[in-house]
DNA sequence: GATGAATGTCAAGCTCACTTTACAAACTAT
DNA sequence: ATAGTTTGTAAAGTGAGCTTGACATTCATC
């Protein structure tokens, strides 16, 4: 699933671990949902949308049966 | 997290074994779903919404900091 | 060039979303 | 009554989202 979290982020002038701190998770976390390593959980995404001011679907782009086979 | 899974499958006339097969889950995951047990994967809530037609945010509902403390 | 801030990797561990199987309860219908 | 469909519970297992900690890299800036 592709995302716009690391663009957000820098809209908003912060650095990964500022993030972290305000979304209540580790710095690992943001690393690792920026880098694409694996998908949010929903809590998590739901976070962000609050936090940006925005929607999950603006965050993150799902394309259909990408998942798996 | 609240969520109006059974509400919109009742819409589309699925029994929970249909939604199930459509968005190729368990059963038990439709079950657990709709009585609130947990909160689903964000890909499961992506396939939810892209099968009923609507966002993400018209089937779940979080409310700010009801996760932890 | 040393110091600090920001980003990154690696690895081990825990929790929970989801699976599978088996069985029970409720509600049709014949 | 009994057979089929739908919804439900219980329990054990797997995998991924997330954590923690330690250490490496890049880039300012002094």
């Amino acid at each position: 699933m592709k995302n716009f979290v690391k663009e957000k982020r820098m809209e908003f002038n912060l650095t990964q671990d500022d993030l972290s701190e305000k979304l209540d998770v580790s710095r690992q976390t943001i690393i690792s949902l920026e880098k694409g390593r694996y998908n949010p959980s929903i809590i998590l995404a739901f976070k962000l949308s609050k936090l940006f001011n925005c929607t999950i679907e603006d965050i993150f782009i799902y394309e259909e049966g990408e998942e798996n086979e």
